[in-house]
DNA sequence: ATAAAGGCCACCC
DNA sequence: GGGTGGCCTTTAT
Protein backbone atom coordinates (compact mmCIF):
# COMPACT_ATOMS: atom_id res chain seq x y z
CA UNK A 1 0.00 0.00 0.00
CA UNK A 2 1.12 3.33 -0.62
CA UNK A 3 2.33 5.73 2.06
CA UNK A 4 2.18 9.41 2.78
CA UNK A 5 6.03 10.51 1.69
CA UNK A 6 7.47 12.47 4.84
CA UNK A 7 8.81 14.93 2.82
CA UNK A 8 5.46 16.73 1.63
CA UNK A 9 5.01 18.81 4.33
CA UNK A 10 2.41 17.07 6.04
CA UNK A 11 0.40 19.36 7.88
CA UNK A 12 -3.30 19.22 9.97
CA UNK A 13 -5.61 21.70 11.16
CA UNK A 14 -8.92 22.53 12.84
CA UNK A 15 -12.25 24.38 11.64
CA UNK A 16 -15.83 24.77 11.66
CA UNK A 17 -18.20 23.04 9.68
CA UNK A 18 -21.75 22.99 9.30
CA UNK A 19 -21.73 19.83 11.07
CA UNK A 20 -19.02 20.50 13.56
CA UNK A 21 -15.53 20.96 14.45
CA UNK A 22 -13.58 18.97 11.90
CA UNK A 23 -10.21 17.78 11.54
CA UNK A 24 -8.28 18.38 7.84
CA UNK A 25 -5.02 16.81 7.12
CA UNK A 26 -2.50 17.43 3.91
CA UNK A 27 0.10 17.95 2.28
CA UNK A 28 1.83 18.76 -1.33
CA UNK A 29 -0.09 16.02 -2.36
CA UNK A 30 -3.45 16.87 -1.43
CA UNK A 31 -6.04 16.11 1.37
CA UNK A 32 -5.27 12.85 3.25
CA UNK A 33 -7.73 13.05 5.91
CA UNK A 34 -10.77 14.60 7.20
CA UNK A 35 -12.95 13.65 10.80
CA UNK A 36 -15.42 15.02 13.06
CA UNK A 37 -13.67 13.99 16.08
CA UNK A 38 -15.39 14.31 19.52
CA UNK A 39 -12.35 15.61 21.30
CA UNK A 40 -8.68 17.00 19.52
CA UNK A 41 -6.92 14.09 21.26
CA UNK A 42 -9.07 11.32 19.47
CA UNK A 43 -8.39 13.45 16.20
CA UNK A 44 -4.17 13.49 17.05
CA UNK A 45 -4.84 9.46 17.89
CA UNK A 46 -6.98 8.73 14.92
CA UNK A 47 -4.05 10.45 12.20
CA UNK A 48 -1.36 9.19 14.54
CA UNK A 49 -2.53 5.41 13.59
CA UNK A 50 -3.35 6.32 10.18
CA UNK A 51 -0.50 7.35 9.20
CA UNK A 52 2.09 6.16 12.27
CA UNK A 53 5.08 7.33 10.69
CA UNK A 54 4.59 10.88 10.08
CA UNK A 55 4.60 13.67 12.16
CA UNK A 56 2.14 16.81 10.87
CA UNK A 57 2.82 19.85 11.62
CA UNK A 58 0.07 22.23 12.82
CA UNK A 59 -1.64 24.62 10.45
CA UNK A 60 -5.01 26.17 11.55
CA UNK A 61 -4.92 29.01 9.34
CA UNK A 62 -4.68 26.61 6.26
CA UNK A 63 -6.63 23.88 7.40
CA UNK A 64 -9.63 26.92 7.59
CA UNK A 65 -8.85 27.98 4.63
CA UNK A 66 -9.77 24.82 2.91
CA UNK A 67 -12.75 23.83 4.98
CA UNK A 68 -13.89 27.44 3.84
CA UNK A 69 -13.37 26.22 0.03
CA UNK A 70 -15.49 23.10 0.39
CA UNK A 71 -18.18 24.18 2.44
CA UNK A 72 -18.56 27.75 1.40
CA UNK A 73 -17.90 27.86 -2.27
CA UNK A 74 -18.66 23.96 -2.56
CA UNK A 75 -15.19 23.29 -4.60
CA UNK A 76 -13.72 20.08 -4.68
CA UNK A 77 -9.88 19.75 -3.62
CA UNK A 78 -7.26 17.41 -4.83
CA UNK A 79 -7.31 14.64 -2.63
CA UNK A 80 -4.23 12.32 -1.41
CA UNK A 81 -6.40 8.70 -0.52
CA UNK A 82 -4.60 5.88 0.65
CA UNK A 83 -5.67 2.83 1.12
CA UNK A 84 -5.61 -0.77 0.01
CA UNK A 85 -7.01 -1.50 -3.34
CA UNK A 86 -9.96 -3.14 -2.15
CA UNK A 87 -10.40 0.25 -0.23
CA UNK A 88 -9.85 2.65 -3.61
CA UNK A 89 -12.17 0.92 -5.19
CA UNK A 90 -14.96 1.31 -3.22
CA UNK A 91 -14.12 5.11 -2.39
CA UNK A 92 -13.85 5.70 -5.75
CA UNK A 93 -17.31 4.43 -6.28
CA UNK A 94 -18.43 6.41 -3.66
CA UNK A 95 -17.20 9.38 -5.29
CA UNK A 96 -19.30 8.67 -8.37
CA UNK A 97 -22.53 9.19 -6.10
CA UNK A 98 -24.17 12.26 -6.99
CA UNK A 99 -25.17 14.96 -3.58
CA UNK A 100 -28.83 13.97 -2.61
CA UNK A 101 -28.52 10.78 -3.92
CA UNK A 102 -28.06 7.69 -1.78
CA UNK A 103 -27.04 3.91 -2.42
CA UNK A 104 -26.59 0.81 -0.65
CA UNK A 105 -23.67 -1.42 0.12
CA UNK A 106 -24.97 -3.99 -1.60
CA UNK A 107 -24.97 -1.74 -5.03
CA UNK A 108 -21.53 -0.76 -4.21
CA UNK A 109 -20.26 -4.51 -3.85
CA UNK A 110 -21.86 -4.91 -7.15
CA UNK A 111 -20.90 -1.58 -9.05
CA UNK A 112 -17.03 -3.24 -8.01
CA UNK A 113 -17.71 -6.36 -8.92
CA UNK A 114 -17.94 -8.41 -5.79
CA UNK A 115 -21.11 -8.73 -4.96
CA UNK A 116 -20.58 -11.52 -2.34
CA UNK A 117 -18.00 -8.68 -0.51
CA UNK A 118 -20.84 -6.57 1.14
CA UNK A 119 -19.74 -7.19 4.67
CA UNK A 120 -16.12 -6.23 3.38
CA UNK A 121 -17.65 -2.87 2.02
CA UNK A 122 -19.21 -1.58 5.01
CA UNK A 123 -15.89 -2.40 6.71
CA UNK A 124 -14.13 -0.60 3.99
CA UNK A 125 -16.33 2.51 3.89
CA UNK A 126 -16.19 2.57 7.66
CA UNK A 127 -12.41 3.42 7.14
CA UNK A 128 -13.33 6.11 5.09
CA UNK A 129 -10.23 8.79 5.51
CA UNK A 130 -11.63 11.43 3.76
CA UNK A 131 -15.50 12.11 5.33
CA UNK A 132 -17.67 14.05 3.87
CA UNK A 133 -15.73 14.63 0.23
CA UNK A 134 -15.56 10.53 -0.51
CA UNK A 135 -19.26 10.57 0.72
CA UNK A 136 -19.65 7.69 2.94
CA UNK A 137 -22.71 9.45 4.46
CA UNK A 138 -24.96 8.17 1.34
CA UNK A 139 -24.40 4.68 1.75
CA UNK A 140 -27.60 3.26 3.43
CA UNK A 141 -28.83 -0.32 4.07
CA UNK A 142 -30.81 -2.21 1.35
CA UNK A 143 -34.18 -2.20 4.35
CA UNK A 144 -33.83 1.67 4.04
CA UNK A 145 -32.22 2.35 7.38
CA UNK A 146 -29.29 4.42 8.13
CA UNK A 147 -26.99 1.99 8.81
CA UNK A 148 -23.90 2.74 10.52
CA UNK A 149 -21.47 6.28 10.81
CA UNK A 150 -18.49 6.29 12.02
CA UNK A 151 -18.90 9.62 13.66
CA UNK A 152 -22.41 9.11 15.06
CA UNK A 153 -25.63 8.75 13.01
CA UNK A 154 -26.58 12.24 13.93
CA UNK A 155 -23.75 13.56 11.99
CA UNK A 156 -24.95 10.86 9.11
CA UNK A 157 -28.32 12.61 8.87
CA UNK A 158 -27.47 16.30 9.05
CA UNK A 159 -25.13 15.54 6.12
CA UNK A 160 -28.05 13.57 4.24
CA UNK A 161 -30.72 16.38 5.01
CA UNK A 162 -27.79 19.34 4.04
CA UNK A 163 -27.87 17.80 0.26
CA UNK A 164 -31.43 16.93 0.38
CA UNK A 165 -33.23 19.77 -1.67
C1' DA B 1 -0.61 -18.40 10.34
C1' DT B 2 -4.69 -17.81 12.57
C1' DA B 3 -8.32 -15.56 15.02
C1' DA B 4 -11.62 -11.87 15.75
C1' DA B 5 -13.99 -8.07 14.47
C1' DG B 6 -16.73 -5.40 11.61
C1' DG B 7 -21.15 1.03 9.15
C1' DC B 8 -24.17 -6.06 5.77
C1' DC B 9 -27.84 -9.18 4.02
C1' DA B 10 -31.30 -12.83 3.66
C1' DC B 11 -33.95 -15.59 6.21
C1' DC B 12 -36.35 -17.20 10.12
C1' DC B 13 -39.39 -16.42 14.31
C1' DG C 1 -38.91 -5.98 16.55
C1' DG C 2 -34.92 -9.66 17.49
C1' DG C 3 -31.56 -13.70 16.47
C1' DT C 4 -28.50 -16.89 13.18
C1' DG C 5 -25.47 -18.12 9.57
C1' DG C 6 -22.83 -16.91 5.67
C1' DC C 7 -19.94 -13.70 3.36
C1' DC C 8 -15.19 -11.09 2.75
C1' DT C 9 -11.33 -7.92 4.14
C1' DT C 10 -8.33 -6.03 7.65
C1' DT C 11 -5.91 -5.95 11.88
C1' DA C 12 -4.17 -7.79 15.89
C1' DT C 13 -2.37 -11.70 18.01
Amino acid sequence: MRQLPAHSDPSYGFSTTPFGECCIAFSNDGICALTFPETRESAYADLDNRFPDVTFKHNDEKADRLVRQIFEKGSKPVLNIIGTEFQLSIWEALKRVPAGKTTTYAQIAETIGRPKAVRAVGTAIGANPIAYLIPCHRVIRTDGTLGGFRWGLDCKMKMLAYEKK
